[in-house]
RNA sequence: GGUCCCGUAGCUCAACUGGAUAGAGCAGUUCACUUCUAAUGAACAGGUUUCAGGUUCGAGUCCUGACGGGAUCACCA
């Protein structure tokens, strides 16, 4: 059983013989004492004074006494300030270190049978990936891999929105401006030249704007449909969309393209399969360093037409109302207002797609929760599909959860495709990686390495660098992504994390030692071991906690507080010329098992650890 | 304007969900490599937790109200 249910229990069972009153577990408030104090755990002791009509200080003794009399693993304590630390024997601590030692996978729970589908990612097939999408991504997979060690038997998918109006601007672009430029002919990489052209006809629409705006036509538009005192610059930069919609020529010649795509054009299909092909390939690769993969794609193209039978049964069921052709659900009383699920014209919005693609997923997998993992920008919208399959009745209604994310800033302000403040994917990842190979040449320690190693590890390094910095902040935090800081390798970074597991290795390679039964004879624990084992201990709780709230922010830190404790450890004891044999078999034996632990807690953030550094 | 999120050290973030003297890293100032990897360790300095009230043994955390920043309020996705 858990030490700390263990306590609580000792605890329900003082206060029951001290002062005669039943209490339940959850009454007991605990925590690790603090580092300035001595002891292991904390038990508050104000909740009872009512109880026991006592003070604070003397209930702590009493039941302090107790405690120590009554549970074996409780050693000694102390009372400060109504504060009871309790020290746990030293004995406790080394046979949980042998315990862990012996079992194959520590911390791994045993499949429960649940399945949990992990939508990440998503991107929209105009363009490459940025920054955004790599908050999205890490979040995404790291999630999935938390939630597999917690048992759960976890579904990886993608959304590809490989439709539609932005869809069509890339491909207009190309057919008009590209001169048949493919992948191959210009050595770009695909998903690179797509969004080139995306950004050409951003620029082409925004040369035709500016010169529209000097025409009689517009100037008419601005008397007519200004606001007072509003002047002609500010009234232009809110009417682009209108404008594009209205009056522009290239947002018709794109438009028309859409209603071919719908209709099956077959000229405007092969040219939108040709140019999604180059995305995909392009994707591929920018995954593949990312170190990320899906169990299943879904594509836009496939599902937007989907969801009419779940709009009948809503219908029928009286959730969903028709307006004409219009179909609307009224959300008032739960303060989400009106929304259009289908148009006037009978066609699918983005609600009724996602029904339809919450639908066909549970009829392809028959998964009891599903994460999505979006931007912040969307919550109403999650709130809105949860609500409607909520009311539907549909069985994996209560395990819907949107993980929202904050948007990435950048020092200089807000990420703007505009300004050209667009971290781009791929050259991030060559920055740090480059970043990382800048740092290791200079240090010159894996000179003695063949070629192809040491590139491995300066991946791994610049990798490990910018997805720390990025897993380690609480997701639903918008943040500021500092390049300069993304790439740091000292404190609270991955690579010092990294740092701590080489260490581990080299001492584990140098000691060269395989036979640490001598460890059961070590006698007092430093006060460094005990915080690792500490640590080790309460690692199952962490991936627990991170999966319930989908955060690998927890982990993140875990990780940090293991690998700076054992750094620590490294400083202050000797391992292989440690003071007696029992020491550096048990030495030997904690530090391999912090190795594993920090190796695994990392690989849920998606993080590698390199041999050597 | 309505709804939601955020506000903690110069900067970037924590704080076990209401507990002790609010912790880390970076940046700054020192110290420690003939030693199991110094991508390290130790120390100093840095705070009225935006502000004002309230709830209670106890508030960064809960409530109310200001102030500041952001998101969203489409028959776009």
């Amino acid at each position: 059983m858990n030490i700390i249910n263990i306590i609580q229990e000792g605890v329900v069972k003082a206060v029951n013989t001290l002062y005669n009153e039943e209490i339940g577990t959850d009454k007991v408030t605990m925590s690790a004492t603090r580092k300035e104090f001595t002891g292991d755990f904390t038990v508050v002791t104000f909740p009872f004074t009512k109880i026991a009509r006592k003070k604070p200080d003397e209930i702590g003794e009493e039941m302090g006494k107790f405690l120590v009399d009554n549970i074996r693993e409780v050693s000694g304590y102390n009372v400060i300030k109504g504060f009871l630390n309790l020290e746990i024997d030293d004995q406790f601590w080394k046979s949980f270190l042998e315990e862990v030692s012996a079992v194959e996978n520590y911390g791994t729970q045993t499949s429960n049978g649940r399945k949990v589908m992990v939508e990440f990612s998503s991107p929209n097939t105009n363009k490459p990936l940025h920054l955004g999408h790599i908050r999205n991504i890490l979040l995404g997979w790291s999630c999935s891999q938390i939630l597999e060690t917690a048992g759960y038997d976890v579904i990886k998918v993608q959304i590809l929105n490989d439709r539609g109006v932005a869809v069509c601007k890339s491909m207009y672009a190309w057919k008009t401006f590209g001169n048949n430029e493919t992948p191959e002919s210009s050595g770009i990489k695909g998903d690179q030249l797509v969004g080139k052209y995306y950004v050409l006809f951003q620029q082409k629409l925004k040369e035709e704007y500016s010169a529209w705006q000097q025409t009689s036509e517009a100037l008419e538009v601005y008397n007519s449909k200004k606001k007072e005192d509003q002047d002609q610059e500010s009234f232009f930069k809110k009417y682009d969309k209108v404008y594009f919609n209205e009056y522009s020529v290239v947002g018709k010649a794109v438009k028309e393209m859409l209603i071919k795509w719908e209709d099956n054009d077959p000229e405007v299909r092969a040219l939108w399969k040709q140019m999604n092909s180059w995305v995909y390939a392009g994707y591929e690769v920018t995954y593949k360093d990312l170190n990320v993969t899906f169990d299943k794609l879904y594509y836009e193209s496939d599902t937007y037409l989907l969801g009419k039978d779940m709009i009948q049964k809503g219908l029928e069921a009286g959730i969903l109302k028709e307006d004409g052709k219009r179909v609307l659900v009224d959300l008032e009383d739960v303060k989400l207002g009106v929304k259009t699920v289908i148009k006037s014209d009978g066609t699918s919005t983005y609600t009724s797609q996602d029904l339809g693609t919450a639908k066909l997923r549970y009829e392809d997998f028959g998964m009891e929760k599903v994460v999505y993992v979006v931007g912040d920008e969307q919550i109403s919208h999650f709130k809105v599909l949860f609500e409607i399959l909520k009311r539907l009745g549909e069985p994996y209604a209560d395990g819907l959860y949107h993980l929202a994310y904050g948007m990435i800033d950048l020092p200089t302000g807000k990420m703007k495709s505009r300004e050209g403040t667009i971290v781009d994917a791929d050259d991030l990842v060559a920055e740090v990686i480059g970043e990382a190979r800048n740092g290791s040449v200079e240090r010159g320690d894996l000179d003695d390495l063949p070629v192809e190693k040491r590139e491995d590890t300066y991946r791994k390094i610049g990798l490990a660098a910018l997805k720390y910095f990025i897993l380690k902040i609480n997701p639903q935090k918008r943040m500021v992504f500092n390049p300069q800081e993304s790439v740091d390798l000292q404190g609270d970074t991955g690579p010092y994390i990294q740092n701590a597991f080489v260490r581990i290795q080299s001492v584990l390679r140098k000691a060269d030692h395989a036979d640490t039964s001598g460890s059961v004879d070590y006698k007092k624990l430093e006060s460094s071991e005990r915080e690792l084992i500490a640590l080790l201990y309460k690692f199952p709780e962490i991936i627990q906690q991170a999966a319930e709230q989908y955060d690998p922010a927890l982990v993140a830190s875990f990780s940090f507080d293991l690998a700076k404790v054992f750094h620590r450890f490294y400083h202050d004891c000797k391992i292989i010329t440690a003071e007696t044999p029992a020491a550096k078999d048990f030495r030997l034996k904690l530090s391999t098992v912090v190795g594993q632990v920090i190796e695994k807690s990392m690989g849920l953030l998606g993080i590698e650890m390199p041999e050597r550094m």
